[in-house]
DNA sequence: TCCATTTGCCTATAAGCATTAGGCAAATGT
DNA sequence: ACATTTGCCTAATGCTTATAGGCAAATGGA
């Protein structure tokens, strides 16, 4: 009898793929196994269940987006630091929906300080080191940041803003606009 | 045999009261049975599935939200509002997040234009009635003002400020403070 | 190269959930 | 009082996750 060549990073990425193109909770193992033309309970070898496998394209779709932040940010500051970091958040959600979703997925504490999630919240941090806030305003400046790209991403994702004028990439670049300009102008607490 | 009493209302009533206490995705027709102490099969009485279920779940939801903000928004302008309309949504969210998770479900178009999202909508407009901002600026300002309370209450609910200082509560706030000043200065396009 | 061990995928089984079909008894109205 | 409607039931199906135990393919040591 054949083998079919599995691997949990072999799963873990057919799992990113599909959670793609079905979303990210109909990402089923039942799904997978049918992928590889293999039974189910085969699947359990490679992963402990099913929350193994969320959790696997959560880390997953962190690396990525905290690679491609990194990289589109390199040697930018000040707004274009700014879009970079949005732009890399909304265009990895346009791309890879299922994925995008998944890096929303609740990990264990314990598994979120080792993701990449942590190399992420830094990038977003380095953002500021473009405009001048000292603590703790410059904490509460990241989880604004933060907060506007997701629930914009979010927003957007869920078709918010797709059946109206203006056009939602008109709006997404007049929102990094006023990001900037605030963050140039934070106000006095 | 005694009759249970159900009713596509009070399934609904009580399907939102499960979601907060076990999540929106695992408020199901079993979970809402077990509840009423009747079997499953009956709930298809009264509701025609489970996506019917959830659906009903949003419009509550929706109407809730809307009912509050109406409620807080009234008499006041400019940052008052601004708050009054921010802390609704993430006070609603706090208190019912099963509901709140419920709001965000995907509605088909054509109910999602009789729910009461559209009142949502038009109360966020107005928020922006005591800045001064013609369009299209103020689809952009409203589309960015919704980005910024769903992602922040959003990433609040995730657990994503919880485990470090400073206090979620004053980032809240002073999130509150610039997007107020961001709408009294609007950059220029 | 032979053979022991490990590993990968299998069958079988069970439990939870959504859904449909069909039945009986309680409620309702005339 | 009786016919009709309605509400909840049992039974059955199919899909999902998960566990236990088995056999054959791969692996590695002599």
């Amino acid at each position: 009898m054949a083998r079919a060549g599995l691997s949990t990073q072999r799963l873990i990425d057919a799992g990113a793929e599909l959670a793609d193109e079905v979303g990210f909770d109909q990402a089923t193992l039942s799904a997978l196994a049918r992928r590889f033309d293999v039974k189910v309970a085969s699947l359990y070898s490679h992963l402990k269940n099913s929350h193994d496998l969320r959790t696997g394209i959560a880390l997953l779709a962190l690396e990525q987006l905290a690679d491609r932040a990194a990289e589109a940010m390199a040697g930018r500051a000040g707004r274009d630091a700014l879009a970079a970091l949005g732009n890399t958040f909304r265009d990895y959600a346009r791309e890879h929906p299922g994925r995008y979703a998944a890096a929303q997925y609740r990990l264990y504490p314990q598994a979120a300080a080792a993701s990449a999630g942590v190399r992420l919240s830094q990038l977003t941090r380095a953002v500021l080191r473009g405009y001048d806030l000292a603590e703790p305003e410059q904490t509460h400046a990241v989880r604004l940041l933060g907060s506007a790209f997701h629930g914009y991403v979010a927003l957007e994702l869920a078709g918010g803003f797709s059946h109206s004028a203006p056009d939602s990439q008109e709006s997404w670049s007049r929102s990094l606009d006023a990001l900037d300009a605030l963050l140039r102008n934070w106000p006095a607490p």
